[in-house]
DNA sequence: ATTATAAGTGTATTTATAACATTTATTAAA
DNA sequence: TTTAATAAATGTTATAAATACACTTATAAT
């Protein structure tokens, strides 16, 4: 219901450009696409969709990525605009970008077949279309400021993890190797996982102790603002 | 030049929005215009305008702060896309909100009369049309997190400054007093200040002296990444 | 019983942050 | 010319956080 119009300009078409991470507990990868409509068809991509005239940007990028999932409550938040004349050949079209962790198990292999859609480490990703690289570049560093100050990392791994592997999580994205001890020790004082009386024996015989993120104490401690690594 | 043209869609207005932030060494202030035109006409609100199809996003923000400020290479970064559908009841109208860091002092009085414009006390906000307060909000909350790792504070302060108006800057942003002494030693310890043999003697009869800020060496220590307070 | 494997754990050093009060330079007034 | 007033300049100590570094333990497979 307007109340008015604004009177006629140039009206734009509005995209939205979804960067997905996924952990499959040594690689930091991305999901991407093969895109189905010219320019560009059949070259990787992330996956996209355009902002239609009675949905939000947000619920844009939710519903793209639902379809492309199936999944919805996702971890995601809004990147930033790219809203270059020409970034995109087929038209003027800005976009903006989103970026969403899931857990790569979530993600079956029979939607990875309807959509045409793979994983790919981030280090060796394929020829992107138009500025999809960027995006994928200005996302990882966003990702890591953003675990570095919240737990939005855990998104990425299974609910009951070890410490072994949060730590491989923390090196893949931050690209460097940390300290066993230091690490253990800096994550255990923020008090903010529950240990299990369970043992993950997949990749040791002696077994390592399965943690899970305790949501509601790093609720608590959320307000003071915590500094994780 | 198109190779070829999407199909017809939802093209969608586009707008950007300049929260413009200024420091008169005691409170952070945002300019503010009256609005002029419908809806919302009269009330106060950023400055703001529409993205022209052959523009690019950037360029439209600093199309509009120019407009309003007369001034060009004005420290700016896009904020986010404020995207709900109905935030602007005069029709569907995404706005990218940005961000800029101006001196006061360069925006002139006549500037003032020509666009009514005014400066307000971020704790001292009027009425704002739209979601123009969430986007004031978030802005200051940004350039909280931005001057922590960036000296972009700098850009508000005068070109030359004692360390005492810089303290207050950041406790005009921080909202929150410092330490006069761990913040002197803290803020030479970067050596990013270029200590001048000038004294500002307007606040005191001693007379403190002025600093600048060193963009060279700053070049050199950024790369390591630096934190400011 | 032995071996192989990854898990689990502690200490010492360095660096950063936080808390805290007096002296100094200068001008204006007495 | 002394005195008073004002804000500038300055150092130390205590606490907390980050870093560097290597051996022991539990378990399953041989």
């Amino acid at each position: 219901m307007s109340i008015q119009q604004y009177k006629v300009r140039d009206k734009i078409l509005v995209a939205v450009d979804c960067i997905i991470f996924g952990f499959d507990g040594l690689h930091l990868k991305a999901l991407l696409v093969k895109r189905d409509l010219d320019p560009g068809k059949g070259i990787s991509a992330l996956m996209g969709g355009f902002v239609n005239g009675k949905e939000s940007v947000n619920d844009a990028a939710k519903r793209v990525l639902n379809k492309l999932t199936g999944l919805t409550d996702i971890y995601m938040e809004q990147l930033t605009c790219f809203g270059d004349v020409d970034r995109d050949p087929g038209g003027r079209v800005i976009s903006i970008a989103y970026f969403a962790l899931i857990k790569i198990d979530d993600y079956g292999s029979d939607l990875m077949v309807e959509h045409n859609s793979k994983w790919f480490p981030l280090d060796d990703l394929p020829k992107l279309v138009f500025d999809h690289a960027d995006m994928i570049k200005l996302a990882k560093e966003r990702l890591q400021e953003k675990v570095s100050t919240h737990p939005s990392g855990f998104t990425l791994l299974p609910q009951k993890f070890t410490l072994q592997q949060l730590q491989a999580l923390y090196e893949a994205i931050y690209e460097t190797p940390l300290d066993k001890r230091n690490f253990t020790r800096k994550i255990l004082s923020l008090s903010i996982l529950k240990k299990l009386n369970e043992k993950e024996t997949f990749s040791s015989r002696k077994g390592a102790f399965l943690y899970e993120f305790d949501k509601k104490k790093y609720k608590i401690l959320e307000k003071e603002g915590l500094k994780f690594l």
